[in-house]
DNA sequence: AATGAATGAGTTTTCATTCAT
DNA sequence: CATGAATGAAAACTCATTCAT
């Protein structure tokens, strides 16, 4: 069945394109990225990027919408009907940043998006991140009519549990692979240094768990 | 006084092109930025930017340092010594704010400014930083030392705070902006749409530090 | 066979390229050649010389690797090994000066190319250079080897060669071209003029091998 | 008396300007000479090149002069008007050599000249050059009525001598400075390495000066 | 399905020159 | 006399995209 070979071998490219570029984007940005250079990390010919894909904004939707809806899964496939609001604030908390944990990509391509102002946003991208937010809509709802939760901004929630969750991953990753600005820092100031390296090992999701539930459990 | 009016000019022109960066820059993000763009907001010749300021990278050194310098000195001003530690939490997240809506590309520079080695970032922008989340530091530890505050991770919190801030800033943007992201989320889910759009509306800064000081306070 | 043609194509455009950075090159020189002019006597577009050669300085290495390679090639296969030390070395003045006539830039390349620390130039030019040099050496040491050539300075002689060529070809050119010149000195000296038309006109690689050839034969 | 403290700082600036283009062009020729260089090497500010000498043609020119000029002055003053034509041939590649010698921008700004086609030579320069092939000529001239001298192209012969001089001293001086190019040679070729090394150390002028003769005299 | 070639329209950067002071 | 500021024009180089094969 040379048919299906050929599928096979398409869907290979196609998912070399995709991590080429989810790797490129994450790095450099939407207009930092170029296509020569996704072309390159996803050893593809770059009119094979076209062909398969379409031009650049298409491919960026395209990875945009994995990883965050990748994300979306996960935390979803996580939550338990049965569970107290405080518990399933806790495992969204935790979902997040174990599916951050597992697939990388995800906060820096996030923080790229913010920083390029998401000018590029598809519907199905919308449609994820109203999936992840829903959830913790959810909860929050939940927990108000259980009279457990004050009554809370759900949208800020979602922001300060995204920001902190994604870019603390973000910065861990980082801080051991570029020791310049950790000894710069060290140089500046080696008790701020301590403090901040202190700060950096502990558990995210607990620690954001713990001062969210002390903020919204009456 | 002839010397001094040339002087005069010379520092207006460098006035105006760094606020025409600042703003080309924040619409754009680096890449997304082209001098000529930037000339043109400036209105200035664009030689004239490479003879007062140097390269595309210098003038964004340059920009960062100006505005993320400020954004430190306008917090270290308003905190006021004789304020709670609560008090001064709640100048602290007024204060990033405040000066995230005056420059939107602030937060996922904040964020990114510790993560990416530091390539871009000058010395003096990384002490800038350091400022900003040292005057973190110093309120969480007084408020510790005066049995105020819970005990808490202050990067956690930080990135929380500038989380939360940075990208309620952007979708509060593209929310007015692109109207037709509104309308496909409300076409998607009404009751969503109407809770998200609630959501937005409030001032992050205060509920933002309503759930800190919930979290903290002991 | 489309393979066949496209790199037929492929082949051409790089000729075309070729021809025309060396025609640009030889009248401008290096720093004073416009890429935009290359791509221009090329017929190509200013891109394409990116994509196939590189950048300015790697295109001047091939074109300087062609002219001078050839050049030491042509001179190389005019010389028989049966010729008489003097046979050959009037074959190897006429066969600079053949090809000093279809690259003006060649004699000071030749002469800079032992002293410009290699700036520019390739391994494979120096090797080129080398070549050439080497084979006045070996005519050189052969006369003397057979008892017909007095012992000379090889380096001395290879510069006079080269000088006289290279000057003499470059007063030539500017001298038809440039009327006012001519003028100039007919006004100034007219029977100066007219002895320095009687010089020019006559063949450069003619005189010198006669020079030469009294100079070194015993 | 003020005004000549002031004409005398204007002789200094002047003669700063000209020193710094001769340095710059001698290194990077014309076109690839910039007036900010120039400038930055005379520690003048650009403007101040264009109010006292002009626009960069006119500083060229006024440096091919100055250069050339001090040649020919420099041989002039050394012939003897008892001296047999041997003997003022002699003096004249002497005095070339040392005149050079003296006077080192000479070799890289005429072999400047010549790689960029000497398209800029004003009326001064081509008097200069007159004057030193005139001195050629006239030597040539009386060898030849006298019986003494064959009959020769004395243009050539003045290309050979300047030619071998002026580039020898080139060579020579950057054989020691630059080590990376000796080097590459020694590797490629050791054996041509050592003759190379050997020519470079004789004297051009006695060597030049005996090949002429041996050329020239009957 | 996949690719090498080619390009138009941009990008960043430099440069010779002028001018007000 | 001397200079810092300013600029139009052009330089080198890049990039997203198309197309023939």
């Amino acid at each position: 069945m040379p048919q299906k070979n050929i599928a096979a071998n398409k869907d290979k490219t196609i998912r070399r394109i995709l991590d080429g570029a989810t790797k490129v984007f994450a790095e450099a940005g939407y207009s930092g990225a170029s296509v020569d250079e996704i072309a390159k990390a996803a050893k593809v010919n770059k009119a094979t990027i076209y062909y398969h894909v379409g031009d650049k904004e298409a491919l960026y939707v395209r990875v945009l919408h994995e990883v965050i809806g990748q994300t979306a899964a996960g935390i979803a496939t996580r939550m338990n009907s049965s569970m107290t609001p405080s518990q399933k604030l806790a495992t969204y908390v935790s979902g997040i940043a174990e599916t951050v944990g597992n697939y990388p990509p995800l906060p820096p391509v996030m923080m790229r998006a913010v920083e390029s102002g998401g000018q590029i946003l598809s519907p199905e991208v919308a449609a994820d991140l109203m999936m992840i937010f829903g959830i913790l809509l959810e909860i929050l709802e939940q927990g108000a009519k259980e009279g457990v939760f004050v009554k809370a901004n759900p949208f800020i929630i979602y922001l300060m549990i995204i920001g902190a969750v994604a870019f603390h991953r973000n910065v861990e990753a980082n801080w051991d692979q570029k020791p310049e600005l950790a000894m710069l820092f060290k140089q500046m100031d080696p008790e701020f240094y301590t403090k901040l390296e202190g700060s950096l090992s502990s558990s995210v999701a607990a620690e954001v768990t713990r001062l969210l539930l002390r903020a919204l459990e009456k």
